[in-house]
DNA sequence: TATTGTTATACTCTATAACTATA
DNA sequence: TATAGTTATAGAGTATAACAATA
């Protein structure tokens, strides 16, 4: 954050001459109050809209508890996943996840930078690696567990026990299991 | 997407001599058949993790629905709640939708070039914009709501109208009533 | 001094295409 | 020919800092 010389600027995403002309002209109409309330009633009564902000709530309190430890939600559920499946291929993790192959290669870059876990070679396929989890990656997976315990508990006071055990149930269809 | 002598290369997000050092001896350890089932128990049990998961098939249902009209999420939502508060103010709204003020301005930039809403001029704070739809807009977003709706039906069909009501009810305490 | 909208910047995530090495 | 991992590239989303105009 201290040397700006080794920064390249970037492309911006959109060319600025487009900006200047979507704003234009603007007639004097009279606002809401700024201290009004706003209705957000349409938005609500959508479960997907529920959904979405339930995630954020959810991933903004993973990443806080978390913190400590310096795991994301993802590099958490891939050291899960390799924790519980040893030998687990790229191919077959990023398909678990959902993710393209090619962009699990820098998160499986910055865990196996940190020591938490190794690519193997394969004795199957010369093409392929097998992750494992490293001492120190399994270590850590369980400070990690026990954080996601505290994180997970939040959750069920936030939406309590019942609401929390319908959660388990209702939204057990979106989970991907193989 | 033809004229490449117009892009500019972006810097890489890690430095590329680390990536070498993470990846520097490999034993030959026995790994997982491919074929092998995958275990995500642990993973389903966590309901944080079964709503980022919900949360990934609504995005995806919901932009396969709205590819017609072109509306992401996040531009349904704005649309919405100018709609439902004309005059809004862009902190207000960025308030709202948890976007930071300087998050906004694209997005408003977007919409506003696309005609369906548009910058106003507030009577009673020269700093501030109020922002309205445009008759576009308006147009727009009943026939947004209209595809909004048999994404939520299959969302229903999804989960179940019991889980769906029970989502409704749970997933109350995230909507952010102002 | 503080706030509103804007610009510039940068990091993350996601996605596609092309490359290497293997199968 | 096809697949596994990698690289380069590009776009979206999100965040901070700084600026001008205004309060």
């Amino acid at each position: 954050m201290s040397d700006q010389a080794l920064r390249v600027p970037r492309q911006p995403s959109r060319p600025k001459k487009a900006r200047s002309a979507e704003r234009k002209r603007r007639s004097a109409v009279p606002a809401n109050e700024p201290g009004a309330p706003i209705s957000l009633a349409p938005l609500n009564r959508l479960a997907g809209y529920l959904i979405r902000q339930a995630q954020l709530w959810v991933f903004q309190d993973f990443n806080e508890t978390l913190a400590p430890l310096d795991v994301r939600p993802v590099q958490f559920s891939i050291l899960t996943l390799i924790g519980e499946n040893p030998g687990l291929s790229q191919m077959a993790l990023s398909r678990v996840l959902g993710i393209v192959r090619s962009g699990l290669v820098p998160l499986l870059d910055s865990l196996e930078g940190r020591g938490l876990l190794k690519r193997s070679a394969s004795t199957t396929d010369r093409r392929s690696h097998a992750l494992y989890l490293t001492a120190d990656g399994r270590t850590l997976l369980v400070r990690a567990n026990a954080l996601v315990g505290e994180h997970e508990e939040r959750l069920r006071q936030k939406v309590g026990p019942s609401g929390h055990k319908q959660l388990l149930k209702v939204l057990e269809v979106f989970g991907r299991g193989i």
